[in-house]
DNA sequence: GTCTATATGTTGATAGAC
DNA sequence: GTCTATCAACATATAGAC
């Protein structure tokens, strides 16, 4: 039952040097292509949904070498998860946090994003539905996000930004507005449509090339749009 | 392995008239509550990560019930989900498909959509989940939408919205917008919070409360951030 | 590091008494 | 309609050979 905690993984990835190729790593490592595997099959089916067997077969691996690397799946879910929570945001953070005028982090971020999205569409509702049924992996999307503290880097955004609402609105270029409307506003126009892919698509009628085009028209009219509703 | 696909359902609930409230019915009739005890657990858990055995806990009966009435757990999933997906949208629906003007509109499903997900607030995140790792519920998720064939009400709709929009944009009163990006925007900036709700806590340090104080403010102002945005 | 074989525990589902 | 008892099928995880 209780578990020895240090069965050490196997070895930590990264500072070897002079390796010249092996055999293995010739597709990437063995580590990397079960990641990588458990990724596409926890995204399809859900961490719940998932089948140890299955992320094998998709690895090319016997399944017990998913427990030689992760120890369980547990641990090989955190793992995937932590991977995939620092893919969508941190982007966003860094030019959040940055001195650029206010409007231009707008533009920004939506190209980002939409572009990020697009190339990984399934991500969103992959980050929402696992943090719905594991509320203690919050932590891990917070970490992946940043080195510090859970909501360290969240208050000092909302700081930032809330001081550039603040001079905008006192040069009476901008209508007041909390600092934490404006980032959810921003991130809901953002990254909502991709979370509710399925729901939108069959509600409008959308093929996927067509989904494709409605988001190359939201890159271009969306910083307006949010722009523009905070005029004075 | 094929089942007969009409062991009927115990009975088709509905009209029976004159029953003097019998035991089973004094707390809502059993199928009833196992029905609300699996739309708790599912949306807890997922469904692949619900268990029959609690649900049946939940309900307080034996889990061999459960079969009897529903036959199967994925049938259960799918009369969970079915009765969920009615409550995401179709007070929205009803406001768009009417001929009150655009911006009532807009503020009415403000407040609806705000108050009803105040209300339930694990429900978007549990009808993106499902449908990211269960894509052929989307029809169930539309008929419960409506009685009509998938994409048409959804035509209907952006027909009407965009009919509004084009007169509005004529009159100078607004600035031209693709009715899809309308009801996308809108939608977003309402449900993503929910959805989100974790991550956003998370990352600006709410509790429950700050967060229902959050929803509060955004049931006030985002109406006229939204309505802003279209300004000409 | 990677495989085969297997232990161990759950889980959805059914049979049948009441 | 509701319960008890039980089955068959997996799924996770480990042992041990190579």
């Amino acid at each position: 039952m209780v578990k020895q905690v240090s069965k050490s993984p196997p070895r930590a990835r990264g500072g070897v040097p002079y390796v010249t190729t092996s055999p293995a790593e010739l597709d990437g490592d063995t580590e990397q292509r079960i990641l990588d595997a458990a990724h596409t099959v926890f995204m399809k089916t859900g961490t719940a949904g998932a089948r140890m067997q299955e992320i094998a077969r998709e690895a090319g691996v016997n399944s017990a070498l998913l427990h030689y690397y992760f120890r369980s799946k547990d641990r090989l879910a955190e793992a995937v998860f932590h991977r995939a929570a620092g893919q969508l945001l941190p982007a966003v953070a860094g030019v959040l946090a940055s001195d650029r005028p206010l409007a231009e982090k707008v533009r920004a971020i939506v190209e980002i994003e939409l572009d990020r999205l697009s190339r990984t569409p399934y991500l969103p509702a992959y980050i929402i539905s696992e943090l719905a049924h594991h509320p203690e992996r919050i932590t891990h999307f917070i970490s992946a996000l940043t080195g510090s503290q859970p909501d360290a880097l969240g208050r000092r955004l909302l700081r930032v930004v809330g001081g550039q609402i603040d001079e905008e609105v006192r040069a009476r270029r901008m209508r007041p507005i909390a600092p934490e409307q404006f980032l959810v506003n921003l991130l809901s126009l953002c990254i909502f449509p991709f979370a509710a892919r399925p729901m939108i698509s069959a509600m409008m009628g959308l093929d996927d090339k067509a989904f494709a085009r409605f988001i190359r028209e939201r890159r271009e009219k969306l910083p307006d749009f949010f722009l523009n509703a905070l005029r004075p």
